[in-house]
RNA sequence: CGGGGCGUGGCGCAGCCCGGUAGCGCGCACGGUUUGGGUCCGUGAGGUCCCCGGUUCGAAUCCGGGCGCCCCGACCA
């Protein structure tokens, strides 16, 4: 990585996401273009966010299930709004079983429409609500560009999709759901997302509302990182969703839907990485410490391998994901590198000196070089390695949030929010705008609304680019 | 679909302008050396130079045509 440091600057910063990103082994090029391929530590990752998450899931009451990964092409056409998002971007299959299928199956973009018409069958009456439903699987958008992990043709995400009795009822589980994933990236990947509301430019196809967690990332663009929408009664008319109220009344439901995808391994290598390569948070790291022995001897070799072996098994003991790099061919330098640069949290060195002396020592990956070093007593291991990967979680968090909050620019003016966007920063403006201002926008600066934060950092004032007085206030910043 | 670039061992590239029988780095295999911050040395395996046609005694190199891929933009989690 030497040749290449982490700059500001969105070109260089590309090229080194994409070099990391095959370098830390996280996946691999595919042979087929634009598609996944996610490798063993790649995938790790993913599966730290997906307990993450669906830990959270459980305790909010929904239940995993699992709907076809094909769609009637007349589904999607049902909801106006959703074939028009959608259309540009589907697979489809029109052969099957050596003949041409009377009608095309879509490769499904999202599940909406076939989640939809199970329930409208599911549900009949107001005690079935609400129905809480999460299923984790594979999605395909026929992307024009695609980047590993942050846009692919295929990618891997869980989509919530829920039914509910009541408009408020549905506001109140899409906004819980955000905060759901909000919690999610701020205490498990470190990353301090700001959560509000998208435009109607970048709402969901067929949504009333989609609410958005935004990341920076240390080139300081904007990565929409999970989303949230309440689909009104949009997609229940759509397909027959309805229920027989207390009253006797048949209503139609009003729905939700939420998703997060494997762009999460994507944000949490760019908002944390550095020159060096990844730095993964504590609790998603698949190793939190790699133990790299260090030996000259065939004697010393059996002496310190069997002090890491006894310190392994300790951490295990823990629940601490330990991994011993025995490598032979290696040398201890090598190793060093090559696990500072696949992020591992925390480094345990242990050669015959600690051996001799009962100490190992212990090199942090989030502080640089020297500074992240210190010697501890093997018999204080445990503690010492608990301590320093908690201390590392919340340092990745501080650190990630003074980066965005230094480049978070309050503007009073288009110029000067203009400049900003030029500057790479993200712009806090009031705003009140038309969809073609904010087009225009886009087309001038190359910034869109990221969204509406829910947390107001200003005060009511003249909207930058219409000047009528206004209490929205809006997120401006160049995305993925 | 618009603008730019590139196709040469597994990967990254040089060679092309000015034709002469294919080279470097990394990786891989084997041997030795080294191991507290990316060891070093030696030996070796591995290539239809994207494809088709033309010019020529001779084409990776020149000419014509085709194909593929990447990057920038439009679309997007």
């Amino acid at each position: 990585m030497s040749e290449q440091a982490v700059t500001a600057q969105s070109e260089d910063f590309s090229r080194w996401y994409n070099e990391i990103v095959y370098r830390a082994d996280l996946a691999a090029p595919s042979p087929v273009r634009g598609c996944v391929i996610i490798k063993p530590y790649g995938y790790e990752i993913w599966e730290g966010i997906k307990s993450g998450l669906d830990r959270r899931f459980k305790a909010t009451g929904h239940q995993n299930a699992y709907f076809p990964l094909f769609i009637p092409e007349s589904y999607i056409r049902r909801e106006a709004q959703h074939v028009e998002g959608f259309s540009p971007e589907l697979a489809v299959v029109t052969h099957a079983g050596g003949k041409e299928l009377e009608e095309p199956l879509v490769v499904r973009p999202t599940s909406e429409t076939v989640i939809g018409e199970a329930f409208s069958d599911w549900i009949q009456s107001y005690r079935d609500l609400p129905l809480l439903i999460n299923q984790w699987a594979n999605v395909v958008r026929w992307e024009l560009r695609t980047r590993p992990f942050l846009r692919t043709a295929e990618f891997l995400w869980q989509e919530g999709h829920t039914a509910h009795a009541t408009h408020d009822e549905a506001e109140a589980e899409t906004r819980q759901m955000l905060d759901v994933y909000a919690d999610f990236a701020i205490n498990d990947a470190a990353i301090p997302v700001i959560t509000g509301e998208k435009s109607r430019l970048e709402r969901f196809a067929g949504a009333l509302r989609t609410y958005t967690i935004e990341a920076m990332m240390r080139d300081r663009r904007a990565l929409q990182s999970g989303t949230s929408h309440n689909l009104g009664q949009n997609f229940a008319k759509a397909f027959d969703i309805r229920y027989l109220a207390e009253n006797n009344v048949t209503e139609h439901c009003w729905t939700t839907s939420w998703g997060l995808s494997t762009r999460m391994v994507g944000a949490v290598v760019m908002a944390h990485g550095d020159d060096k390569g990844l730095r993964l948070p504590p609790k998603l790291a698949p190793y939190q410490v790699v133990i790299v022995p260090i030996y000259k001897s065939d004697a010393q070799r059996s002496a310190v391998m069997d002090a890491v072996e006894r310190l392994r098994k300790l951490l295990d003991c823990q629940g601490i994901r330990a991994h011993v790099d025995r490598r032979e061919s290696q040398s201890p330098g090598f190793k060093f590198n090559d696990w500072e640069m696949r992020g591992v949290p925390l480094r345990m060195e242990i050669g015959p000196r600690d051996v001799r002396n009962n100490k190992a020592v212990l090199a942090r990956r989030d502080l640089p070089g020297r500074q992240g070093k210190e010697f501890i007593s093997q018999d204080g291991a445990v503690e010492a390695v608990r301590r320093l990967l908690a201390e590392i979680q919340t340092s990745l968090l501080e650190d990630a949030r003074r980066f965005r909050d230094e480049h978070i620019q309050d503007v009073a003016s288009y110029d000067e929010m203009r400049a900003v966007i030029e500057a790479g920063d993200w712009a806090r403006a009031n705003w009140d705008g038309s969809d073609e201002d904010e087009l225009r926008v886009k087309d001038e600066t190359g910034a869109t609304i990221r969204c509406f934060p829910f947390e107001r950092h200003k005060e009511p004032g003249a909207c930058v680019l219409s000047g009528r007085v206004t209490e929205n206030v809006a997120l401006f910043a160049k995305a993925y």
